[in-house]
DNA sequence: CTTAATTCCGTAGTTAGGTACGGAGTCAAG
DNA sequence: CTTGACTCCGTACCTAACTACGGAATTAAG
């Protein structure tokens, strides 16, 4: 019942992925993605689960995630070792909170400007410099 | 009543936001942070005005911001121009928003992992790649 | 069977965001 | 007024994460 019909190539993997082949080919070196095995004489071919692992490399990445980290979180999946992986994945659960956290803040102070410039005639002139004083120690870690 | 002291060097400064002194001349070649007038032969001095700045700058940096976008959040605060202003600032929240949502996704994933770490015996060992499976549809941008 | 598009692979170049360096000028302690 | 630390400035170097390049092998279309 494996369902792993490894049908792309890898360009067909890349437009899947939304990035380029190159990329793919770097995230290989970097031992981010395996490389399929290359049947003699031929193409080497991509499933599904590579399309997967690519597309929580990317989210990852975009959330401030570098390519060590994640590949420190991909590692939590190899097989058994859970209570070590759960220990690492802890670490970076308290990591995330705190970028919410940072996020919400920044979230605050944008939307405290625009109210502030709805509101036409303030004393101050839509004052990012004064949302800064209030704001700016969100822990600047 | 303007308490603008201008009492840091710029060293002074580095120390109080926690970068180092080639960083702030970075940013003010990238003309993030500006540059005081040099009292002919002698040495420009920072105030908290240029700290606060210099704080907003690695906050928001630190959240996942370029510093392209950093110079445009820090243009909106320039005298008058409130309703471009919080236009721009509604398209940042947006983003930031959105990014809350995916760090929140992943969270969960983390979470997840950590949780079916101790319940000892599932019938798939800890499977990260499942939870990928199952989580990295995220809207991956 | 030819030919255009892909793959493969190694190596080189690029961008963002710094960091380091060298030499001349300036400050501050003794 | 000397000496050590700091400033100023331009230019060079560095790391992360790609991106491009070139040439040989493979595949897909006609």
């Amino acid at each position: 019942m494996s369902i792993s019909v490894n049908s792309m190539t890898i360009s067909g993997l890349a437009k899947a992925g939304s990035v380029n082949v190159e990329t793919i080919r770097y995230y290989q070196r970097r031992n981010l993605l395996n490389t399929p095995v290359k049947p003699v004489g031929s193409i080497r071919r991509y499933s599904e689960i590579d399309l997967a692992r690519l597309k929580f490399i990317k989210s990852a990445q975009q959330l401030g995630f570098t390519l060590d980290e994640v590949g420190e979180l991909l590692a939590l999946d190899d097989g058994r070792h859970c209570s070590e992986a759960s220990g690492l994945a802890e670490g970076k659960i308290a990591l995330v909170r705190e970028k919410i956290l940072r996020l919400q803040s920044i979230e605050q102070v944008l939307s405290d400007m625009v109210k502030c410039c709805h509101q036409e005639s303030t004393k101050a002139k839509c004052p990012l410099i004064q949302s800064l004083y209030d704001h700016h120690d969100l822990k600047a870690k």
